[in-house]
DNA sequence: AGCTTTTACGCAAACGTTTGCGTAAAATTA
DNA sequence: TAATTTTACGCAAACGTTTGCGTAAAAGCT
């Protein structure tokens, strides 16, 4: 590798030169200007980013971005999101993967975002935990939490609550009024427990009983879809709607029913919940919940780099309606 | 950010022993050790790795990865490889997006990790041009390729021929005899071509006339399969089984049977390609090649590491039985 | 005790930059 | 032409580490 030295050298001038040449700070002749970038482009010169980082007052930005290894896949997205915005930025991609719920793994994840002195850390549906979250605080190091909520730094958020109002009320407008939620966690408080507050508000306001019975825990997963549909299997009455916690979720329950040779096409609706890939995949495609993860990951950058991430922010979602909602007359209209 | 001058002072040594003790070089007390130990933890010490990687001679790994924007997800599956198996190694991610056939962009990506100095890059899916690929010569810099090959570079791949071949076989042993090919790009050199030859073979190889209105080109994509559908719809006669390009695809053909009420069930066999996750979400779900995508990023980091990346390797693939491809008695044995 | 070896540390250079300060030379002005 | 300003550059310090070399002090030996 060439160094700012090499170019002094062959240019015979002092290295300060050539730094001042290339950084376009001034103080040099046009003369010796196009000397110098000639000879750098011949020698191929790239600037060595960490001893300029070192020294340097305008410091090149590096995020950080700690994801779990969570099998749904939208981080892809925020990831898209982060670097197209960091690239127009200029700002480098520091990917770190922090497992599930694998305390000593994101200790040590936070730790390489340390030693790299990144500018800050993004970190894409990560918990932390009492102990990393007291280790983070001893650092100046502004961190911005995606989809879920990390105490005393801003997050990028939806709200969940609001969301699952909107897509219930969405289904019970089709005509439907027994309506299962599945797939969402009961004692995620941050998602799970706003999901379902939503979901049982909008059929209270609606004049619809909430059946405990609907409610179908599960942890956002295809798996827990397709093992839902047994348990829908099982109640005395079919619904005639489910709202699924996540797109994969919706998944596992059309293949859980094609699994138990039940045939959902007019029998059963489905809303998701993300607008992933697989809700346009899917047959039938999904009407669902729109999360807007790439611009998450667009303002996450934004943030970090304005470096005033004081404030969280609660995008807005919308519902896409692909046609797995369908219209139904209720046979409980009248007698609820 | 504390440095080792901070430590140094309070612990009233040199920076050098606090260098040494921290990096367990030995040459110094155990008392001493101790007391630096204590105070650097005190501190919340964090080494600079910008400054330490500049003089030491066993930098730390940076390993850049380079991936296009491709909608196919299966660079997910590379990266989380990549990330554990670096993530043992002690090496960091260096992640960036280079577009799609956008040179511009992707010489942009080769500076980037020039100037951060990687240690090696790995590139997913990269094409690369004739400029940029020369440009990369220039430099000392190991690459490595996975999914396509670069001249004059080791890559990671599969052999597509036989994949296609052995795909191809299966379904044929299913007793299938009309079979079309969908999705793949003929003009693409590295996949496309090999695939349709390999699945020409084996249809060679059981006596099976070629059709070539039965292969069907596309881009890999969910979209291309969708439209494929209706070019099979066209067709005298609707082939008794598809060989999907990817997953994807695959998906596709489903979704525009199902938008054109085409009831696959028992009529349409479908052979993916890739393991995706959409091929265990999709319904029915997926019989299709495995493509090791996981182990190619362990392996990928292993060779960057071992910096004796001259070796290509191609990786074996698998068949995963997912039922999609069923027994037919063909109606052709006799005749042809 | 006197000698040698080992231990435990400090000094200073180095990595590749950037940047404040200083200063000859060139350019401008009177 | 002489005085003044501006230009164009070099010097050296700095960023936070690591590391070869040097050396007092401690330890071991006879």
């Amino acid at each position: 590798m060439k160094t700012i030295k090499d170019i002094a050298k062959v240019a015979a001038v002092s290295p300060s030169t050539v730094s001042r040449v290339l950084n376009n700070s001034g103080g040099y002749s046009e003369k010796t200007k196009q000397r110098i970038l000639t000879i750098s482009k011949q020698l191929n010169y790239q600037k060595n980013e960490y001893a300029s980082s070192l020294v340097s007052t305008q410091k090149v930005n590096v995020i950080g971005v700690i994801v779990t290894n969570a099998k749904s896949s939208f981080s892809t997205k925020i990831i898209e999101g982060v670097e197209d915005f960091g690239y127009q930025k200029d700002a480098r991609i520091l990917l770190a993967h922090c497992g599930m719920s694998d305390n000593e793994r994101l200790r040590k994840c936070i730790d390489l975002m340390l030693r790299q002195n990144v500018t800050g850390i993004i970190s894409i549906s990560v918990q932390f935990d009492e102990d990393n979250l007291a280790y983070l605080n001893k650092f100046d190091m502004p961190l911005i939490s995606i989809n879920v909520v990390v105490p005393g730094y801003p997050s990028i958020t939806i709200n969940n609550y609001q969301a699952a109002y909107q897509a219930t009320q969405f289904i019970i407008e089709h005509g439907h009024r027994q309506i299962a939620l599945v797939g969402v966690k009961k004692d995620d408080l941050q998602t799970g427990y706003n999901r379902i507050d939503g979901y049982s508000k909008a059929l209270m306001d609606h004049k619809i009983t909430i059946d405990q019975n609907l409610i179908i825990d599960g942890d956002f997963s295809f798996d827990s879809g397709r093992k839902s549909f047994e348990t829908l299997l099982k109640l005395p009455k079919m619904p005639t709607a489910v709202f699924a916690a996540s797109d994969d979720t919706a998944a596992g329950i059309i293949s859980g029913a094609y699994e138990h040779d039940y045939n959902i096409a007019g029998e059963l609706s489905i809303m998701g919940f993300d607008n992933s890939k697989i809700s346009e995949m899917i047959t039938p495609q999904l009407t669902t919940v729109v999360q807007p993860f790439y611009e998450m990951g667009e303002l996450a950058v934004k943030e970090i780099l304005d470096s005033k991430p004081e404030a969280s922010v609660v995008l807005p979602v919308n519902i896409i309606d692909r046609g797995s909602v369908f219209k139904t007359i209720s046979k409980y209209t009248s007698n609820n």
